[in-house]
DNA sequence: GTGGTCTAGACCACC
DNA sequence: GTGGTCTAGACCACA
């Protein structure tokens, strides 16, 4: 077995927070995102790190940069989030969540049941 | 957000790991487990923190303990990891899972159709 | 016969004081007890010692753990305590007891007598 | 709170033995009761360490010894045994017994039915 | 301050 | 060999 010491970077751990904020919605398509001081400060770390995440999701065209301005969410952005994490969430969660379904002796049809939001539960 | 230093400890780890082994089997019910010295060179860590895994592991009757002979799962410590893990499956991970399903606009009966082998899918 | 050369660990002797301090009350349910440090250096021990007797005694229900804050008495800690003792008393120290009477030759009635503190006996 | 080490001299243990065997009858009054060096390699002990436990059940007039022949249960042993061991039990056991009554909650009746070997449960 | 965890090294009891 | 316990000292997270 491995022993994970730190998980990730702290980098990717902001990343993966910028990330969310775009699929959510809370950072829209265009839209300005906090500047790197800021969410720094926020975040209770060194802005250098901030400023690692941000190159991050601008190599991964979700988010861009405008001289003098700050960043912006890319006017594709949301697409981008969504693809890249529906190719992680297929390749890696997906099999996972399979695998324990399996283990735990969970069902396509019980997966369902649950998965349902009590589709006639408290009818009455 | 939050930023994660160095998540849940060595222990816990080795715990979970243990509870995965006896749900896949490969620790099966009443077998001997690596003693704790063996597994604490396998993993590179103090005899110490192994010993804090397995009384974890022992408080939640998954194994038990045959002093001067080692560690055994117990015999119902299939059932019993089965039981835990499914808990903390439907109150911590599906939820998590659902919501990542909405942000990735995902729908149910997406879900099915990767979650199934290949169903007659691609037939023609 | 066997010879006991060090009998229980420490870790349990100072539980089991823990245990005597409930049932007296004066550790009151849901008060705070003494700091894993402090006690250890009152009885002048390792606080590890300490902290495996407290562990001890969280996994009986009787005392509970807030972060930060310290240990307290759990809210039914006198009652998970007084039953713990119960059973002990009941199953390991009466036999002996009763044992100890047969041998003596003291009868139900002599031990009535003795044990009562003094209900008109010696009066007249 | 005090810790205790080691509990009581080896030698205290062998002679509270001798003491019980008297009591129970085992060794009778004026039998002869095992060599000192018999003893000791039964209990795996040091043979000047049963000689110490005689020696103090001999000062106690429960044991004698007669030279060239051994140890010897005195003529009146086990009166001499009963003696001591109910006055130890009335001043130091009762009342930790009585003191444990009360803090179980358990009265004098429930004494009484816990010690009664079931007065007329299986009847018919 | 508090608990919680980890390491390194030691000694004991059981088999 | 095995588990079980203890010490000394360290660092972290929470409040």
């Amino acid at each position: 077995m491995q022993i994970q010491p730190t998980n990730q970077g702290i980098y990717r751990q902001i990343a993966d927070f910028g990330i969310e904020q775009v699929l959510a919605g809370t950072w829209g398509n265009g839209e300005k995102i906090p500047s790197v001081r800021q969410l720094a400060a926020e975040v209770g770390v060194n802005p250098n790190t901030v400023m690692n995440a941000y190159d991050y999701l601008k190599d991964l065209e979700i988010i861009e940069t405008k001289r003098g301005l700050g960043f912006f969410v890319s006017s594709a952005g949301r697409n981008a989030a969504v693809a890249l994490r529906r190719s992680v969430f297929i390749e890696e969660e997906l099999p996972r969540f399979k695998r324990t379904l399996d283990l735990l002796g969970i069902s396509l049809e019980d997966l369902n049941q649950l998965l349902n939001p009590s589709p006639k539960t408290d009818d009455q």
